[in-house]
RNA sequence: GCGGGCGUAGCGUAGUGGUUAACGCGUCUGGUUGUGGCCCAGAAGAUCGCGGGUUCGAACCCCGCCGCUCGCCCCA
């Protein structure tokens, strides 16, 4: 390699072009988590290792191939964040949030790390809106953390898009489903895919996610988890499904949605494009959590919560069609090609600006004519020109570059309230 | 981690073995005496992703690496 420097592989860097993108997002987030009485926690960047191991199962690949681990230089074993739920948990832990009114509603975007191969959507780094609510087994709280991701992504202008809804019933009786599942795929072993037969011991749920040929045959004579539910859970699923219905959220069972994570209990969900079937296409899934902050060593405390990427978020709202125009850099710009004024044109931008009116001042060193052009591209409404006539006078030509460009002198000192009155209308 | 595709100026592309790598957009400068947008002219800008090999000669063929991308695994 030469010393020529990229962005590590699966990292990016955003553009002022992108901006608008992420001031829309992240403005949608600030009003969605409002209206639905969400406050902001802001957890760090890395964590001990073990929050992740026992929260997120040390089983799991996020755990298992994808976490940047490393110890520091007093031997702490260290992880940057590759997931929320569990940093959340453990600072809801931490601060004893048992004793605020519950349930707790938390919510954050977070810089998310995970050392997996990249494509589109899928980064080493990237963008979580991350909310959780802790304290509550209503299954209300499973809709309404549904409800918020969909009215996020309602008012970002995405369309076509569906909630993939499942349940993975509470822990034994998933436990006892998982027996009957393996008792029902054993005999047929040996003739499932190798991913499969890995899955068999790993993660049996997943057997039923599988797309390889060879193992559709036994798929659906296979017993679903979703057809056998424990009497809570099932009328805690149908409760959720009527409340998302009320909202008139569109919604589809998904008997076979297993998520990546062990703590999930009842509902997991996922929102995915419905007219587009990439494999990243998921842009945001969550689920019930009720044993994570036991697992984290705190008393029984339930969760619900969801993870959405931003990055992806903003791919669909670009292939749903959502553009922003370009914004001016500037209200004003300041051509000045006048022997000595330096300070006064300084001075001007400053006044300006304190005013609260946004202006750039062109380069001292370039012609007129070349600083004009810097303000056209500035989108400035109006140039403030002061050359050595204007200068002499202590006036600048007030120039409105939006229609034909008529331009009238003032005294330097009149031109910021001018300019003011100006704008405001 | 596994398999496929791709990689030419800031961006989009042309060029598939033979002189100083082309075009559009963009950028910069100019079109006389101090003024933008349109037009015109000129300029800058590319070790053709990086390294090695084949060849008299490679952007073009071969290999390795890096990066992007599609699928798998998995996930946001």
């Amino acid at each position: 390699m030469t010393t020529r420097f990229q962005a590590p592989r699966g990292t990016q860097d955003v553009l002022p072009d992108m901006q608008p993108y992420w001031q829309a997002v992240n403005d949608a987030i600030r009003v969605v988590t409002r209206l639905h009485g969400f406050r902001r926690i802001d957890t760090p960047a890395f964590e001990y290792a073990g929050v992740f191991e026992k929260g997120s199962g040390d089983t799991t690949d996020i755990v298992e191939k994808e976490m940047y681990t490393f110890e520091d230089r007093g031997g702490e074993r260290l992880a940057l964040t590759p997931e929320g739920t569990p940093a959340i948990c453990r600072a809801y832990l931490e601060h004893g949030m048992a004793s605020w009114p519950q349930p707790v509603r938390l919510y954050t975007t977070h810089q998310m790390f995970r050392y997996d191969r990249p494509q589109k959507g899928r980064y080493r780094q990237h963008t979580q809106f991350d909310c959780e609510i802790l304290g509550s087994t209503d299954p209300l709280i499973d809709a309404e953390v549904i409800a918020v991701l969909w009215r996020l992504y309602t008012m970002l202008g995405i369309r076509n898009i569906g909630v993939r809804l499942g349940s993975l019933d509470d822990l034994a009786p998933r436990r006892a489903y998982v027996e009957r599942l393996k008792d029902y795929y054993r005999p047929h072993l040996e003739k499932l895919s190798e991913d499969s037969q890995r899955r068999f011991e790993r993660n049996p749920l997943r057997l039923l996610d599988s797309k390889d040929e060879r193992d559709l045959p036994y798929k659906d004579a296979a017993p679903k988890l979703i057809d056998e539910l424990s009497p809570e859970a099932k009328a805690h699923h149908e409760t959720v499904l009527e409340a998302l219905g009320a909202s008139e959220i569109p919604v589809a069972i998904d008997p076979l949605l297993v998520r990546g994570l062990d703590y999930y209990n009842r509902t997991v969900f996922e929102i995915v494009p419905t007219d587009d079937e990439r494999a990243q296409g998921t842009i945001g899934g969550g689920g019930r959590y009720d044993g994570l902050i036991e697992i984290l060593g705190g008393p029984p405390t339930p969760g619900m919560g969801f993870g959405s990427g931003i990055e992806r978020v903003i791919l669909e709202m670009q292939r749903s069609g959502v553009t922003f125009d370009e914004a001016a850099a500037a209200d004003v710009y300041i051509v000045h090609r006048a022997e000595g004024a330096a300070a006064a044109v300084f001075g001007l931008a400053s006044k300006l600006r304190s005013a609260g009116i946004p202006a750039i001042c062109g380069e001292s060193n370039k012609s007129m004519k070349a600083q004009m052009r810097g303000a056209n591209h500035s989108g400035a409404r109006f140039a403030v020109i002061i050359g050595d006539d204007e200068f002499a006078k202590g006036a600048g030509m007030v120039k409105d570059l939006s229609g034909e460009g008529e331009q009238q002198q003032m005294g330097i000192a009149d031109i910021p309230a001018y300019l003011a009155a100006k704008l405001r209308a």
